[in-house]
RNA sequence: GGUCCCAUCGUCUAAUGGUUAGGACAUCAGGUUUUCAUCCUGAAAAUAGGGGUUCGAUUCCCCUUGGGAUCACCA
């Protein structure tokens, strides 16, 4: 019978998620949710001063506002609580105990300005480093360390791994089988001499403890895994399933999207109106594939189909451009009532689960729409959703729904078709235009009906009257098709518009 | 420099010995009575280089080149 399945996600509080690290969630979540197992988030704080403020916060925040729920976490405890390395300093200090015990373990004798020097001599000779090189055998089997110091942040000695170096070959989900010789392990700090544990050696003790079955992570961990391989023996603990994701690159392709690189917070990209499930979808493919030709997954096929065989080994580019697209693709297939839903802060972005404090309410209309009615502002929403790639283009896309825009004769001069006509003509057209609309209706139907009389009697082209009735009507660079405009604007706008448009044209 | 990983259109990728090397994004050109967008049609666009193995290599092996990761009391 096959262990549980158990994943975990288990990001140091030091600042927002981006992209990155939400990938390496969706991921572990996914397998989670595909195989009926849990999904953890453990923080990992045990570098004080690294530590952010609120960072925690946001990313409980970040994974709830994307869908990608946790079963237990700081926030939500399970059977294996704490969830924060912090509060587990206990458990570090009894298997730190068990090393010493069985001679695995040891008091580093050097301070950092030495270690500092081994490493710059190390350097020199253009050879990799490796601690164990620098220590005696008799230093390495000084187990007086001093528990006393452990925890208390002062005059402590760093705890270091007595490794036992030999060649490994392992099996890795995502990069096959991988091998490397004994020259990689090394003797690292266990527990440092603030008295908290390493990343190398809590994680190994919690995902132990808290039953992790497949610890999934990004590339920048492979290297160390030998090492990690040594521990679990060490410790005579059996070693989860691994798998290391590929790194996302940046959009130059030449290393690591990093928040240096303007890699943006992901609870950004839902201020700005884009979609959890498009977003989804994007990070998913960012890597991954199912090996037929879709190109957009719910999350429910993803849960479904994921599979760790399938990810990519080498790095992927984040392509901004990519998830526009999809965006735009998400945001088309929408039904209207639920889109303006979202898009008027009616709820929050995920379906079903608690908003985050920092989108709660976010309406995208224009300030201009206040007033306006909410059939008023569906109709215009109906009229933009194919053209809207992310919701924060909600205003410059309908602005001129609600409000007058200025007059911009631009728009007119720089006309292909209609620069060539005097303005004593066009101003002429646009009365005709208030004759043939005098007794429409207004609807869509009968407006286009109108419209295309009025382009037999003048005997103009479309691209000639209807793009100086588009332009007068709104003075917008962009907007839906005209009839479906007018209609939406009605009689009493359209022609007030149409008056100013041909006074305007008179005093130019 | 040591170690490990990677290498198909500009980008994300499919094809795991036999295909005219497929799809999508982006780009360009046409079309859908105006603009922007959508949608449709079409175009251009790739196996890094060199050796093997094989009747046959994108695919297997080796070398070169290129790229990435790592070599912390950070994770």
């Amino acid at each position: 019978m096959s262990k549980a399945v158990r994943t975990r996600f288990a990001p140091s509080p030091t600042g927002y998620l981006h992209v990155g690290g939400i990938r390496t969630a969706l991921f572990a979540w996914l397998l989670a949710r595909q195989a009926g197992g849990q999904f953890v988030l453990r923080l990992e704080d045990t570098d004080q001063k690294r530590e952010v403020e609120g960072a925690a916060q946001h990313i409980s925040d970040s994974l709830r506002a994307l869908g990608l729920d946790y079963d237990e976490g700081p926030d939500k405890p399970g059977d294996y609580a704490p969830y924060r390395q912090s509060e587990r300093l206990d458990i570090y200090k009894k298997w730190a105990q068990k090393l010493l015990d069985s001679g695995r373990a040891y008091a580093d004798p050097y301070g950092n300005e030495e270690v500092q020097k081994f490493r710059e001599q190390a350097q020199k000779e253009k050879k990799a480093f490796l601690y164990r090189n620098f220590v005696s055998e008799e230093q390495r089997n000084d187990t007086a360390w001093n528990p006393k110091a452990y925890a208390t942040g002062r005059g402590g000695v760093p705890l270091r791994f007595k490794s036992d170096p030999k060649a490994y070959a392992w099996h890795d989900e995502v990069m096959g089988e991988m091998s490397t010789g004994p020259e990689v392990v090394d003797d690292f700090v266990l527990i440092k001499s603030d008295g908290f544990p390493t990343y190398n050696f809590a994680h190994i003790v919690d995902d132990a403890e808290m039953r992790i079955s497949h610890v999934i992570r990004g590339q920048e961990f492979l290297a160390s895994v030998p090492n990690y391989l040594n521990l679990y023996e060490a410790l005579k603990l059996e070693r989860p399933i691994l798998a290391t994701m590929p790194p996302i690159m940046n959009e130059q392709g030449n290393k690591k999207l990093s928040k240096r690189d303007g890699a943006k917070d992901i609870l950004d990209y839902l201020r700005e109106g884009y979609l959890p499930e498009a977003l989804i979808s994007f990070i998913a493919t960012l890597g991954w594939n199912d090996g037929t030709e879709q190109e957009i997954f719910t999350t429910k096929e993803l849960i479904d189909k994921f599979d760790l065989d399938r990810v990519q080994k080498g790095g992927a580019r984040f392509d901004q451009r990519r998830l526009l697209w999809a965006n735009g693709h998400f945001i088309r297939q929408m039904e209207l009532d639920e889109l303006y839903e979202l898009v008027s802060g009616q709820r929050g972005l995920k379906t079903g689960e608690r908003r985050t404090e920092s989108e709660e309410g976010q309406s995208f209309w224009p300030a201009e729409a206040d007033e306006a009615s909410e059939a008023y502002k569906k109709q215009v929403l109906g009229l933009v959703q194919e053209r809207m790639k992310y919701f924060a283009e909600l205003p410059e896309l309908t602005r001129f729904f609600f409000t007058d825009l200025p007059v911009d004769m631009s728009l007119i001069k720089n006309h292909k078709k209609l620069k060539k006509f005097d303005t004593s003509e066009l101003k002429d057209l646009l009365q005709r235009t208030e004759n043939a609309l005098e007794t429409s209706d207004f609807s869509a139907d009968d407006l286009q009906a109108k419209l295309n009389q009025l382009l037999e009697d003048t005997g103009h082209k479309p691209a000639v009257l209807l793009s100086l009735i588009r332009i007068a009507t709104t003075w917008a660079p962009a907007s839906p098709g005209l009839a479906e405009t007018l209609a939406v604007l009605g009689k009493q706008k359209t022609f007030a518009r149409l008056k100013t448009s041909v006074k305007a044209l008179e005093n130019s």
